[in-house]
RNA sequence: GGGGCCGUAGCUCAAUUGGUUAGAGCACCGGACUGUCGAUCCGGAGGUUACGGGUUCGAGCCCCGCCGGCCUCGCCA
């Protein structure tokens, strides 16, 4: 061992014993007679100081030393005298009187060092990722991490589940993402795809009578990224047979309450919330509400549709929504050009525009104001539930645009006006998502949530006359406005999932020739069953409290999908490219 | 594929809005200093202003292109 005490571990109790410490060295300073190291591992950073009295050539080796060198430092612990403890330190209270000293490994003079506060670009973050891995709140990132995994390995198991692994060389499949393809070399023009999800083999598994599983799965989807999506990320996948959705509800439920008292021993109340997807459309416009704040959308139909602004009155009639959110006491806070770059920005969501009434004691303040009779401004002003000095934004589009507009307004306009305190978790469910949806360039129904979902009992009946108006039995886990689960109850009546693929515009050969052997598993004594998949690094970013899901993985990928660090993706040798009989065929820009 | 923001010393940023020789802090190098903990003090070195064009008497600043990074729409069952 090179060490017998790590860096964060050394107390006032320590004084008098002699200790073994190795680390990085995260700074120096020297005052010609005393010359001072703060060494730093995982566990935190202890004071090493070297006195007049050391050897001469330990001194040189200590004056000479800059940030991370790796170094072996032996010394008797002391305690701090009086007024020269560091509060800062938990390991404040001693230092460490170097006695022998060992340079371990110099370090090049590093581009950023870890203790540095103005950070620099992610760039060269993700560059040199060793050394950004050294600073200690990515660390606490990481080691979170870990303790989720732990925690959750240790309810499931001890619920009777078993962690059971599955292929990442798959078949692929149609419907979903894009897959990454392995080309297989074995047989000539074949491709693997690596799993977007363990999806089809969790049912597998049910049907095997493995009736409780759950995996920490390495997923892959060649989708464009974004701050919470990676090409490559974790779920915690989980499939029960013998249950209907509730059953897969309260187990996680129990997941989250037992995953909130591990990791910051706070008690979680029990069910948690079960919302409609319907309601949740309705009210934050979004299907994966961010439940830490109000600002809930409301309708202005009925008086949209007399007033006299043209646009809200043409929007009704030609059915479509008008509806509102208010800014609490925003009024002043937003400058007209602000909210011009709120309307830009809601432009994004596909809105025509953005209307806005500043509320005053004696009525509404807006360009706009004019085309509404003091009447229906107080009506406005009532029925938003408004007070003198909060802003009002309307937006009048479909029901879709709309939604999407003020439910990305709403959750910017809480973010600037501080409505929510960052370091809560509100945890919701959102059910009864729809069983399809309308593809317009395809010209097709698709699965909202996946192919195999089971639609509600009482609208099987309308699966091919109503199919927009059909509810799935399934079930998304939402937290502070991010999609943290998903899941649903799987169909396992072949007839069933036949009429499935038929309203999808999927031929019965087709989908035997596609999804054939989950087709023919089915058929075996396939139990009734359900699942759900947990986003990992999600609920690392969320425990963490990050807005980035690059914070919680060790070696991301960039926004074009490439690791800055090892540069991948690559190109190949020529024999590689022969040995798969696969020819490169890139336009020349 | 579209939209937005950004790119100046190793790093983080500045440069009176188009005007002389592009500055500061940290880091680096040399020196001073026996209790610091963002050590301090003195000195030094360090720049193709991402890159390529253009406009101009004059461009870090304006225009076009391009590369790279981030955010986002589409996409992500």
């Amino acid at each position: 061992m090179y060490r017998t005490k790590t860096c964060g571990e050394l107390r006032i109790e320590h004084v008098g014993q002699v200790a073994t410490l190795c680390g990085w060295v995260d700074s120096y300073r020297d005052h010609k007679g005393v010359v001072f190291i703060d060494l730093r591992d995982r566990y935190g950073i202890t004071q090493v100081v070297f006195q007049a009295d050391t050897p001469t050539d330990m001194q040189t080796i200590a004056r000479g030393l800059r940030s991370e060198d790796v170094i072996q430092v032996t010394g008797e612990v002391l305690a701090r005298g009086a007024g020269l403890e560091n509060p800062k330190l938990v390991t404040g209270q001693i230092e460490v009187r170097g006695r022998e000293l060992t340079l371990l490994n110099k370090s090049k003079t590093p581009p950023f060092e870890p203790r540095t506060q103005d950070l620099p670009n992610e760039e060269l973050r993700m560059q040199y990722r060793y050394l950004d891995l050294r600073r200690p709140v990515v660390q606490q990132a990481i080691i979170l991490r870990h303790k989720l995994a732990k925690a959750t390995r240790d309810y499931f198991d001890r619920h009777s589940f078993l962690e059971i692994e599955t292929p990442i060389l798959g078949r692929s499949t149609p419907e979903g993402a894009r897959d990454y393809l392995v080309p297989s070399r074995v047989h000539e023009g074949s491709f693997y795809a690596l799993p977007q999800s363990p999806q089809l083999y969790k049912q597998i598994l049910m049907v095997a009578g493995y009736d409780r599983y759950f995996q920490i799965a390495r997923c892959f989807r060649d989708e464009d990224l974004r701050a919470d999506r990676q090409p490559e990320f974790t779920q915690i996948d989980v499939e029960m047979a013998f249950v209907k959705q509730d059953d897969i509800l309260s187990t996680i439920d129990g997941l989250m309450a037992h995953l909130l008292k591990e990791l910051r021993g706070e008690e979680l109340p029990l069910p948690l919330p079960r919302l409609t997807h319907r309601e949740v459309m309705e009210k934050y416009g979004s299907d994966k509400p961010d439940l830490r704040f109000g600002m809930e959308l409301i309708c202005l139909m009925e008086i949209a549709e007399n007033c006299g602004f043209t646009v809200f009155k043409n929007t009704i009639a030609n059915g479509n929504r008008v509806r509102g959110i208010v800014a609490p006491g925003a009024a002043e806070k937003y400058s007209r050009k602000q909210i011009d770059e709120l309307t830009e920005f809601v432009k994004q969501y596909g809105a025509q525009g953005l209307a806005f009434f500043r509320v005053k004691e004696e009525g509404l303040d807006s360009p706009i104001a004019k085309f509404f009779s003091a009447e229906d401004q107080q009506k406005l002003i009532a029925k938003l539930g408004a007070r003198a000095g909060d802003l009002i934004f309307c937006v009048a589009d479909t029901a879709k645009v709309s939604s999407a507009a003020l439910g990305a307004l709403r959750n910017r306009l809480a973010k600037e006006l501080a409505l929510y305190d960052p370091k809560e978790m509100k945890i919701a469910w959102v059910v009864d998502f729809p069983m399809f949806q309308w593809d317009e360039d395809e010209q097709r129904w698709v699965a909202e949530h996946h192919p195999f979902c089971q639609p509600h009992e009482e609208d099987i009946d309308i699966l091919e006359t109503d199919p927009g108006k059909v509810r799935a039995q399934s079930y998304d886990l939402v937290c502070n406005g991010y999609e943290a689960a998903s899941g649903s109850v799987r169909i396992h009546d072949p007839a069933v999932q036949q009429r499935i693929f038929s309203m999808m515009g999927i031929q019965p050969e087709e989908a035997e020739l596609r999804f054939g052997f989950l087709l023919e598993a089915l058929r075996y004594g396939a139990p009734p069953h359900a699942g759900v998949a947990l986003g990992l690094d999600r609920w690392s970013m969320m425990f963490s409290g990050t807005d980035n899901i690059r914070d919680v993985i060790a070696f991301p990928k960039n926004q074009k999908a490439s690791d800055l660090l090892t540069g991948a993706p690559a190109p190949v040798d020529a024999k590689q490219l022969r040995d798969l009989r696969i020819k490169v065929d890139v336009p020349v820009k």
